[in-house]
DNA sequence: GGTGAAATTGTTAGCGATAACGTTTGCGCC
DNA sequence: GGCGCAAACGTTATCGCTAACAATTTCACC
């Protein structure tokens, strides 16, 4: 093991003072470019790497931004994280994840995790919070973005959709195109918050009918494939008349048309299917499955356009709410 | 904006010594009990959060594991991102993620950024690097763990499958079905270079039996099921003659079982479909499709337990070469 | 009560960088 | 040549915390 280089190996090997050498590579100001090739020359030769633990710790400022999911696995947050990296790229801020697990004590441990490294900017989805974590977010000396949801109560600024109404729209296309006897399948409801508005909205929008669900079924975990086309087996099992399924995601969504496809079902006229997300594995599909578009991507866009103009001007809380789109496809 | 907290805040409300606070807060010994009640009691009542900028520089210890993967949406790196959480769990390490977009100079970008922060430990997915990212992963003060591939020269420990030897086996497999009109659909080559190895392994078994590859199709980005649809139907209507297909990854084999499904295809009679990575996709499908597993979970513990027992008392450099296991599922 | 060792608390000196301000150098111009 | 200003470089103090060591308190036991 070599030894630990730092700032004053480079500066010694140019014949400069620290404080130049660190003015050199920052591209900050006031060195001559001779002087500034010279360093940077000598940091290459000896493969100098800067302490950014010390540099942060000295200049109060760390060029991160915090960004806490429930899940890395679900095909849902990555494209998020899309849009923040996307636009975060034209800026010195960089992303850093974090994963609750779609548990609230344990988003508040990470929580915890992120604030103590002083990042810029933090965004977290979802509105729903340990007391400890709220007041952690309260007094957190950096712009706080809460995203994917606009049903509730933020503590931050917000980017997102309303879940609800998400559920209610579908609900009432669903009704639209005459289906009645209606059944969901989604996520285990203490676990995901957004699920369980969306399913409240749908419930409204058939009770607001006169229809109510007829069944569901539940699961906890990630969502995939294989839960969807089990869970789907198993309702129809239990309840063969249903004439309509409603799935907390296309990924479960996807799963119901596998069965479908296995046991000769037509969609829709045997069975239809609606999820929600617009996932990219849609895409391909040989029948096209109807579903909402999340915003995904778009959030994880203004959430970051908002860290940074907070940053640059501190401005009042913002909340946007987006405008999620159905596409009805073809399995309605 | 109300004041930044810090140490001597809670110290002075207490009434002790930042070092007993810091004692206290940190759980280490030396303190009483009624001592680390107030103090905890303290930063509890007026949020105090740590600053671990300042303790890390301190300490010249710091609690995360920097770990770069190619993509994030590729399905194929959060598994081994669960693995390698699953064994840092049980120790004070964090991972910490950064994506190179399958491109050696952002990498080298990436990994610098990660070194700055003067991580425990850096796991990093490949064993090709840019001349500057080999001479900062040799001069790095902390353990370092290649993954995924074993053919090549790695600069730390590492940890993965030989993709040339899975492509071979895979070739192999497909020769002893009695396939010989065989096509290969992958990324585009200089993105992705286990898929290339594997593409060598699968044309050397192919070549060895006086078999060549009659046609292929490329894409680059991320893998997605559309693209496998997309590219399956061109290269079949260009080369109708074709008995089986070797797919770069599962994502693109669900694809082209999407088109065979849709053209009313038979599998395996009209035509053969192979992938690799065994991702959780393939599960729930009515069709079980032939792949490869590539130990993407098992990779990111051995890898975890790599760090932590380098950590823990500096061995000699370790390099582990799992076996993937083929699945022939019922698409061969 | 005095003693000594253990338990607990405090003091000092950095960690490696940068902000802020001070000093020197370079150089045009009268 | 000397003046004056700007560019280039250096010095000092500090960021918030912790390692290492010093000082104090506690307390069992004679």
């Amino acid at each position: 093991m070599t030894k630990r280089l730092n700032l004053k190996d480079v500066a010694d090997l140019v014949g400069v003072s620290e404080m130049t050498a660190s003015r050199a590579l920052r591209g900050a100001p006031d060195v001559s470019e001779k002087t500034r090739l010279k360093v940077e020359e000598a940091a290459r030769s000896i493969g100098y790497v800067p302490n950014r633990i010390a540099g942060s710790l000295s200049s109060q400022s760390v060029n991160l931004v915090a960004v806490v999911v429930p899940s890395l696995n679900s095909y849902v947050f990555p494209e998020v994280l899309s849009g923040i990296s996307s636009v975060l790229k034209d800026s010195p801020l960089k992303p850093v994840v974090g994963v609750s697990g779609y548990d609230l004590d344990e988003e508040e441990g990470v929580i915890r995790e992120m604030l103590s490294w002083r990042p810029s900017g933090l965004v977290v989805a979802g509105l729903e919070h340990t007391d400890n974590t709220r007041q952690m977010l309260q007094s957190a000396h950096c712009p706080v973005v809460e995203v994917m949801d606009t049903d509730g109560d933020p503590v931050g600024h917000c980017v997102g959709i309303s879940h609800k109404e998400a559920g209610r729209a579908m609900g009432r296309q669903i009704l639209e195109r005459g289906f009645r006897r209606i059944g969901f399948i989604g996520t285990k409801m203490p676990q995901d918050f957004r699920a369980i508005k969306r399913l409240d909205g749908f419930c409204e929008a058939l009770n607001e009918a006169g229809v109510s669900l007829l069944d569901q079924e539940h699961y906890s975990g990630d969502s995939t494939i294989q839960t969807g086309r089990d869970l789907t087996a198993n309702l129809l099992a239990r309840s063969p008349d249903l004439d309509c399924l409603y799935y907390s995601s296309d990924v479960m969504t996807v799963g119901g048309y596998m069965h479908c496809l296995a046991a000769g079902l037509s969609i829709p006229t045997d069975i239809a299917l609606a999820g929600f997300n617009n996932l990219q594995i849609l895409e391909g599909l040989p029948l096209s499955l109807a579903t909402t578009d999340a915003c995904r991507r778009e959030i994880g866009v203004r959430a970051a356009e908002i860290i940074l103009s907070d940053l640059a001007n501190e401005g009042p809380r913002k909340f946007e709410q987006m405008q999620p789109k159905i596409a009805l496809g073809e399995s309605l």
